[in-house]
RNA sequence: GCCCGCUUGGCGGAAUGGUAGACGCAAGGGCCUUAAAAGCCCUUGGCCUUCGGGCCGUGCUGGUUCGAGUCCAGCAGCGGGCACCA
């Protein structure tokens, strides 16, 4: 073969993979586990540059860790419920199902084009029915459990279409599609309650060793603990108190204003009777549901004219404020406002001429600079103008605080935490579907699990507006389980987060009659490396935490944590491109004429090439993997996502990357195909000399494998791929020298490219089998194990140091590695009279210290 | 607005606090060829140079250190997440 043909030799091994059952998971196996996994995807249409990232990346995992001799659980389904699916529903007249099983059936094929190590057999689909009973089981048990209840929530509503929208179907306050100005409607709502468990999600992260301590730190501050008090003011005029939350009692003295959420009881009141109340109320609701939207807003109150009694200053009162950046959800939906340690409370009472009295007063500063201007003081310090805790450090006044509290009867120490309950219920059809019946008499009545699958009806219509589960005509209409009456079935379906939150556990045994087999789970999870965008930091990772928590205490899994190991991969991103009327044009549209300037490939007219972003439709900047594969093929692709870029950053797409990959690919080729016949045999014993030139060859070969194990352990895979390189400079250049002619030179030849195919293998699969056969095997690389280094052959034993004159590279020399510091010591100063560079650096000055790091460098100071 | 990251040549990046720029891409020069493609060889951070070398240089401003891309403080720019996109 002059040229490798990517094309041929692919399906070629792709086919003889599978005739071998390559990657088919035996549970009888007796090798220890490993079970890697990429997030799974959703079928969208087809696979982007993102998902060829994520999967070869979790394919160089797989298959890594096969050759290390482990037994390899890779298994591939979909995320198939979700809006998209609808969307096209409505827009195309597709039945979600049909659009979302061929876009299956499209994305599958393209997966398996590229080569990945996938045990197929276990592939599942979330909108299965086969899947979902089993996940409508699981709510029934959350529900048991008391981990599954309803209360009120708000919903973005579209009063045109008389639809909920998600926060991504608003743009600027107003339905996506209607362009009305969205409300907040309350709704009914089935929640999780993902706090029960807030403190142990919290803990348990100091355990995660093997995340990426970003990922962690935003989940601790997503979760949010804090540790306050809960305190009750009385107020003028009327008999009732006001119950507050802070984390600041220190700071009671300087308290100059309560404020209640929009949705506070106390605000509803006062709208009864006030009109100006109710409508900075809706204004506040028109805010959207975000929490960006909330507080992205100007900070906004309305004086309810109420006047609250300071619980420990007789006398003295503050106004009661509604305000729209407090949130009902959180602690008891109403604050305290401390203007001069808050900065937050310093806006808000700037704009509403509310005094601002300094409570704490930092230790490290002049009195004189006590005045509080426009930044407030949020610093460590010692109280002031605060009675009885005068002179107390903050944490010491906190606690003075609640003490007090407490003695009274007003107040309580009390932890609280940012995130709230997980609310699962979405008003739409391509979801699964809540497993409940609501009966007049009985309430809300489980459905008998002999009755599950409750399934979606297949005749759903989705050419008018609203929830097509409640608009079908009979689907809803249902038998009490209990007590046989006519009843309403549950028209909410569930949240997909809640069907990525256990698909981990499903792989280990896909068609089991129960959701979790409990022997597979035990022998295959925890997921040893979950790979994934980080886009996926908190939200998924945290619900699929929760539900694994859920899972235990309904006796479901047996199992701490899901995932030991995570890593965050980077974005792809490609530049753009705008023709001379302003559209975004696809990268395919482009060609660059002779003059360098970019052109529309059609029309000839000039375009505007723009910044890298991130691959998106909307900007049209995607490369379409299928034409990669078609073009260069899989291994191609592959390398190109390995190469350069960390896997953990973003990635720039470039056409002159994926070329030069391509020609990487064929160089590699041309190396074991030249000259592969002078080789000895496969398995030729070693001769017993080796020659100089020989015996570097042999270590670069040992050096490469050492550090390149190192390298893929570390998911450094772009380093990786410079070792693969080096290698095969190495290589190249020893292919003309004379001196490895001998028998020496070409075992040592043969043990090179033996490690080579070996050592490529997880990352370009098809040409290493290539190189593999070429080599005259008969067995597949895929099945062979990793090289091993040998030492002895790998280390080196001459290194160069450099040496500085206070801190500046001025010449460097070669001692013998581990040489200690005293004879390196000698041997610098001998070569800072003898080397020019040095002696003039050093200037005949006095040298006052020589700083010697063994086999890095000699630093003379002067 | 809040939380979390990132920033090194023309570009992607490498570098246990110890010789900044490995490796790749691009560009320039040369070889091979009737020509092209492919391949091979050389050069390539900036400024200066008597060609020995010198000075500057890892977003910006400071600090710690014999020594800082790496550690600390502050700032800027870009990106991810913010609970109904997945």
């Amino acid at each position: 073969m002059a040229r490798y043909e990517p094309a041929v030799a692919e399906s070629k091994w792709q086919t003889e993979w599978n005739a071998r059952g390559a990657f088919t998971c035996r549970e009888d196996d007796p090798r220890p586990k490993y079970y890697v996994l990429e997030m799974f995807p959703y079928p969208s249409g087809r696979i982007h540059m993102g998902h060829v990232r994520n999967y070869t990346l979790g394919d160089v995992v797989a298959r890594y860790k096969r050759a290390r001799g482990h037994n390899v659980l890779h298994p591939m389904g979909w995320d198939a419920f979700g809006l998209p699916a609808e969307n096209a529903a409505r827009d195309k007249g597709i039945h979600p199902k049909a659009w979302t099983l061929s876009n299956i059936d499209t994305m599958r094929g393209e997966l398996q084009r590229m080569g990945l190590s996938i045990d197929w057999s276990r592939e599942i689909a979330t909108c299965h029915p086969g899947y979902y009973v089993h996940q409508q089981k699981l709510f029934l048990d959350f529900l048991k459990a008391g981990l599954a209840y309803r209360k009120k929530a708000r919903v973005n509503w579209d009063p045109i279409d008389q639809t909920v929208l998600a926060n991504e179907q608003v743009i600027d306050g107003k339905g996506w599609r209607s362009g009305a100005p969205v409300e907040k409607r309350e709704l009914e709502q089935w929640f999780f309650s993902i706090t029960r468990f807030a403190e142990d999600l919290l803990q348990a992260l100091d355990g995660l060793n093997n995340w990426p301590e970003r990922v962690r730190i935003m989940q601790r501050n997503w979760i949010g603990r804090s540790e306050g008090c809960r305190l009750r003011w009385e107020m003028v005029g009327r008999a009732d108190q006001l119950e507050i939350y802070t984390t600041r009692p220190d700071t009671l003295f300087g308290a100059a204003f309560l404020a209640v959420s929009a949705d506070h009881p106390l605000a509803t009141e006062r709208a009864k009777s006030d009109a100006n109340a109710r409508s900075f109320i809706a204004e506040c609701h028109s805010l959207g549901t975000s929490e960006e939207a909330i507080e992205g807003a100007e900070k906004r109150g309305y004086d309810t004219t109420l006047r609250a009694k300071h619980p420990f200053r007789a006398g003295d009162t503050v106004p009661v404020y509604i305000a729209n950046f407090v949130l009902m959800e959180y602690g008891t939906g109403a604050i305290f406002g401390c203007p001069a340690h808050d900065q937050r409370d310093l806006d808000f009472a700037r704009k509403y001429g509310l005094p601002v009295r300094r409570v704490v007063a930092p230790t490290d500063t002049a009195a004189a600079d006590l005045e509080i201007r426009d930044v407030a003081y949020t610093g460590d310090g010692i109280l002031m103008n605060s009675e009885f805790l005068d002179g107390l450090t903050v944490p010491q006044a906190k606690d003075e605080v609640a003490k007090r509290l407490e003695k009274a009867g007003t107040g309580k120490r009390e932890v609280n935490y940012r995130l709230r309950d997980w609310g699962v219920s979405r008003q739409r059809y391509w979801g699964c579907p809540i497993p409940v019946v609501h009966c007049p008499s009985c309430g809300v009545v489980p459905v008998p699990e002999s009755e599950l699958p409750v399934q979606l009806p297949e005749d759903a219509r989705f050419d008018q507006s609203g929830n097509p589960l409640e608009n079908h005509p009979t689907w809803k209409n249902t038998p009490c389980p209990k007590c046989r009456q006519a009843a309403r079935r549950e028209t909410d379906t569930l949240d997909t987060f809640v069907d990525s939150s256990w698909y981990f556990a499903r792989f280990c045994a896909p068609r089991a009659s129960v959701p979790i087999d409990g022997n597979a789970a035990a022998k295959w999870l925890p997921v040893d490396q979950y790979i994934g965008g980080i886009e996926h930091a908190v939200l998924h990772l945290l619900y699929a935490r929760f539900f694994t928590r859920g899972l235990r205490a309904t006796g479901h899994l047996a199992l701490d944590e899901p995932f030991s190991a995570l890593f965050t991969q980077g974005m792809v991103g490609h530049q753009t491109y705008k023709d001379d009327q302003g559209k975004w044009i696809f990268p395919t549209e482009v060609v660059v004429s002779e003059d360098g300037q970019a052109r529309h490939k059609d029309t000839g007219r000039p375009v505007t090439v723009g910044r890298s972003e991130k691959m998106s439709k909307s900007l049209k900047n995607v490369v379409d993997p299928g034409g990669i594969i078609d073009k260069y093929g899989a291994d191609t692709a592959r390398w190109f996502m390995l190469s350069d870029s960390p896997p953990e950053r973003d990635l720039e797409w470039t056409d002159s990357g994926a070329a030069g990959a391509f020609r990487f690919v064929q160089r590699l080729w041309r190396l074991f195909d030249e000259g592969t016949e002078t080789l000895p045999r496969t398995g030729a014993p070693a001769p017993q000399q080796f020659g100089a030139a020989a015996a570097k060859l042999r270590a670069l070969t040992h050096r490469t494998i050492a550090k390149m194990s190192v390298d893929l352990e570390k998911f450094r895979f772009n380093v990786a791929v410079a070792r693969i390189y080096e290698f095969v400079n190495g290589l190249s250049d020893a292919g003309g020298d004379a001196d490895l002619k001998g028998p020496d030179g070409v075992w040592a030849r043969r043990e090179a490219l033996e490690a080579l195919a070996r050592l490529v293998a997880p990352m370009i699969p098809h040409i290493a089998e290539e190189a593999w056969a070429r080599l005259g095997h008969r067995t597949v690389v895929t099945d062979e194990a990793w090289p091993t280094a040998d030492d002895a052959l790998a280390r080196e034993d001459v290194v160069t140091l450099g040496v500085q004159v206070n801190g500046k590279l001025r010449g460097t020399f070669d001692v013998a590695v581990g040489m200690d510091e005293a004879a390196v010591r000698v041997l610098a100063l001998k070569e800072a009279e003898t080397q020019e560079r040095i002696r003039n650096a050093l200037e005949g000055k006095p040298i006052r210290k020589v700083i010697v790091v063994k086999d890095r460098v000699v630093n003379i100071v002067v």
